[in-house]
DNA sequence: GTCGCGGTGAATGTATACAAATATTGGAAC
DNA sequence: GTTCCAATATTTGTATACATTCACCGCGAC
């Protein structure tokens, strides 16, 4: 251990492994191998194997039968399942958190993040604040999923969202620039507005439907990124595992 | 490493843990000492350490702020919940599985599972083979998830399935002798023909429907395993994390 | 030329050693 | 008797050492 990185040597073999993957640096396909990313990293084989069982649960890695790790190669129906799956689970959290009644104070905190992402919005796509806008689309969605007040449900949750391109800000770094998919965020604010009214009516079917539509709302950007808007891919944060994806790499 | 037991030292780890959780060895709220459990199995700590941090993800074990972990305690609550989310997860699974379409050898197969459960049942409670039942039950809810074709759903439908409690099989030791909760193993095994049919229909939403009631027959059992059939309770696996439960240990 | 096989090297799985952090216990002061 | 503090002892997190297993490579036989 040197002089200032003292920082948990785990969170930095988790944090570096994971950039590796995500920007391509170990393509897809590629055995991960400890003793290499431990010297690059830094730090020693112990925290590398914790990083990298971590990554084998987020879907980032494979196990390979004979031992060892293989960076994972995703289809494009993989990344479909995944936001499937983590719409279906939004939903779960959205009608339980109906069912069950949630105190109107937290609803009015929901109403006060969506305000905040109305700013960010604008009046029109030229105005948009992009940084400001993932941020509140982040911290809408894990309010929205707190209100569920199941752990069990929050972590599934988490985890879901943890996996590659499945996460609900997936996809907006790549939308800031393109007219074509940043009318979507308008549509998507609606969905926002509609899940907090439901869930404040107590309508659970409802809130659990507009949760799923809403997650479907990336699939749309997923195959604009997966073809004619190819050329933008590189600002998607783990396309490049998807195969057939066709990313320009520096 | 001694004699014979050279089998893989993580899979001793994991079992022996899991055990020393599920039989109450390890009391609800216990730090779980890594040197200790090491010695006890005949393990180092390294394979302790992935055995727990796997536990970590199942539920079972809880990290401490401070470092370290202990046996994670479990409220009805938590349970209830983590049956909601296997029944949507299954409800996922057969509606994609609905939706897409599967070949009807596959669903013969499924009906071959049901028919030999028939048998396992019998014509009434007094002739139930339960030792048979319970593994076909659990190898038809396997093939179910299988339906789906989807790598990402099925797993994640293995990660709650192994939550405490959660999975379809968790109660079926503690039915075996009690005629009261033995009777809705034939609404269970009515709801397995009906959903194998939808989904032979093409008809996703009365999958989905049915795959989340009959999880919910779990929870039917729950709370009587927690309440009048507490004496029982020993069967369980498992519940003797929850809170409350008056477990009556040796 | 292709297939099979043995050897060598590297990689993983496991065990142990070390250091920083934390819990505990004993004692002293109030 | 209670509370605070400090010293000790244990615990985790990390690093390294060891051994078994797996993969790759070259060589020989068919």
């Amino acid at each position: 251990m040197a002089e200032a990185e003292k920082k948990i040597s785990y969170q930095r073999a988790l944090m570096g492994l994971r950039e590796r993957i995500l920007t391509g640096t170990l393509a897809v396909g590629d055995r991960v191998s400890e003793v290499a990313l431990a010297r690059d990293l830094g730090v020693s084989r112990t925290p590398v194997r914790e990083a990298m069982a971590e990554l084998v649960e987020q879907g980032l890695l494979e196990r390979m039968p004979t031992g060892g790790c293989m960076v994972r190669s995703l289809t494009r129906a993989d990344v479909v399942d995944g936001i499937e799956l983590r719409g279906t689970i939004e939903g779960l959290a959205c009608r339980l958190a109906a069912e069950r009644g949630v105190p109107e104070m937290r609803l009015t905190a929901c109403d006060a993040i969506l305000a905040k992402i109305d700013g960010a919005l604008g009046p029109g796509s030229e105005h948009t604040d992009f940084e400001s806008y993932m941020q509140l689309n982040a911290r809408f969605h894990q309010a929205l999923g707190g209100l569920s007040d199941s752990a069990v449900v929050l972590k599934e949750l988490d985890r879901v969202t943890a996996m590659p391109m499945a996460g609900p800000s997936a996809f907006l770094q790549g939308q800031a620039l393109i007219p074509q998919t940043l009318r979507s965020l308008f549509v998507a604010q609606d969905h926002h507005r509609a899940i907090v009214e439901a869930i404040r009516h107590r309508e659970g079917a409802r809130a659990e439907a507009l949760a799923r539509e809403h997650a479907r709302l990336a699939l749309r950007n997923l195959d604009f990124f997966l073809g004619e808007g190819a050329r933008h891919a590189e600002r998607i944060p783990g396309i490049s595992l998807v195969a057939g994806a066709k990313v320009l790499e520096a």
